[in-house]
DNA sequence: TTATTTGATTTAGCAAAACTGGATCTGATT
DNA sequence: AATCAGATCCAGTTTTGCTAAATCAAATAA
């Protein structure tokens, strides 16, 4: 199995016929057609089903080009890292807004300081998106919180845990957190975002019935929302730091306390390693209690 | 770049000298000589340092190998995922020995119902030892807690997240946590073993100086040990599993509540992925409030 | 249906690569 | 210094992989 077929396999996807993919390699087509035979001779598989006429890739097809796609993004994260691309260079960085606004600006003032010659660059965008771009080597790593689903080719490796916290206005009296959830009004976080979703499962895994006043969908305009006394609700730590609020008693939340988690995702064994190292760090650094240290890697 | 170049380098690694893994693969030594050059050539980089006599790897050559390994260990995964040799056979599981006394013999049965072809192996041992086995295809999968330093070829997803909790013989008057620990008298969890680990450093960054009257290494003992009254200490929640214990109280401990997490490591791309899915849906199923559904794989 | 077009495959010939065997060279060992 | 083990170089041979042109098969148009 040599790499040029992996390659060839994966222009015969993008272009869809062997003739396209063939010109793209650099090749003839009877090339190509070779190339696939001795493929499917080496993996004893049909890769293609060659009764349609552009020939379609079989599911056992689908399964060799997912493990192409894995061994040729292997082996070039290796070209990379041995030619000691990863001091200088841009840095291909994304992030979900929330983090945007607050913690990367921060860390990137502080990583400019390490590595003078590396040029950041930022995307904002929805966790997605982000997980795909890294994937597909667009991004070098984003920052995304605890996501389902994160491709097994990527590594998600949290650096802020923090807890959620249900909050009440200070007029109401205070009470057992079930209780409160039963029977006061409630706002509720509305929003595609895995947070939204950490909070509706807890929810009903502690069998509360919410009695719902609204639905808003930023975290800033709930905290607002109960300050001014027009319910209870549930958000994450941040969302309190600003000047203690005196109108705003917080309880736990959940069982034990729910809490959420914000990392960084990188392609495993990526060329830049050191350096999503040093900004995982940095960035653990300046979530200060909450901040998760990562593991060291072996 | 040919897999046939990796392997006669990783038959270099593993005999020695270029003689030898000629001998292991099946070619004269020019030949072996010839590859590692066409693969220098082609990474443009160093492999071996051609002043020692049996030629020593560099340190680029040692990148290489893991590249190698990597590549061909998802090459193998792939052929006998394609093979189809998920169904039947062994499957060879580890475990840590809480979990092994506990959990897997229930998930076991269960996992009997549905393929009943299925032979699983179990070996118990030591979190690391289990570890280097995943990696090194020994094993298919294992349940370790989570853990510092787990390759980056591997994936571990958490089945259980169950709260650590202070317990306290109940003839102790009540106090706040960090009061108790502070005072009282502490009874150490002292082993090798994450769980120790987690519990020391929630309590350096809790800032508390215990005042220990024992060392035990399991904790079985610890909580006998805080029924009768020796001391306070910290446990997960399995520990008190047990008949409602009247004599000792639970406290929240750490700042959010600690949680330790169990999962199951396996490699990224095993072609045993759909049994071990459901090994860990059983997992997590048998946990009860505590347990953890998976993500969806995509 | 038939004709046409598009695109994969087959085959033969050729070029490049990879391998072997033996000679040669170089650290390591005594 | 002599010897040994083992890597490398080189010439010749085998194998592999490519091209080009002919052939074949599915899709599309008439």
């Amino acid at each position: 199995m040599d790499t040029r077929q992996l390659k060839t396999l994966l222009a015969i996807r993008s272009h869809g016929t062997f003739a396209q993919a063939a010109d793209l390699v650099g090749l003839t087509p009877s090339a190509v057609s070779q190339q696939v035979h001795a493929l499917e001779e080496e993996l004893r598989v049909t890769i293609f089903d060659r009764t349609k006429r552009p020939p379609r890739i079989t599911p056992d097809g689908l399964q060799v080009i997912e493990m192409a796609e894995d061994i040729l993004r292997r082996a070039e994260d290796a070209k990379a890292s041995l030619r000691g691309d990863q001091i200088a260079g841009t840095l291909m960085l994304g992030s979900v807004r929330s983090s945007a606004l607050n913690l990367l600006p921060r860390a990137m003032v502080q990583m400019r300081g390490r590595y003078p010659d590396l040029k950041p660059s930022l995307r904002v965008s929805l966790s997605s998106t982000l997980i795909a771009d890294v994937a597909g080597g667009r991004l070098d790593a984003a920052i995304v919180a605890e996501h389902l689903g994160i491709p097994s080719t990527l590594r998600w490796s949290p650096f802020l845990r923090e807890p959620l916290w249900l909050i009440v206005p200070r007029s109401m009296e205070a009470s057992d957190p079930i209780e409160l959830l039963n029977t006061r009004p409630y706002i509720r976080f509305r929003s595609a975002v895995p947070l939204a979703n950490l909070i509706d499962t807890e929810l009903s895994r502690l069998g509360v019935v919410t009695n719902d006043v609204a639905e808003i969908d930023t975290i800033g305009s709930i905290v607002t929302g109960v300050r001014q006394g027009l319910g209870i609700s549930v958000v994450p730590h941040v969302a309190l730091q600003e000047p203690e609020d005196l109108n705003i008693m917080r309880l736990t939340f959940g069982v034990p306390q729910v809490t959420r988690q914000i990392g960084i995702v990188e392609r495993t064994a990526a060329p830049r390693a050191e350096i999503i190292a040093l900004l995982h760090a940095v960035l653990a650094d300046l979530c200060g209690d909450y901040g998760v240290v990562r593991p060291i890697r072996s």
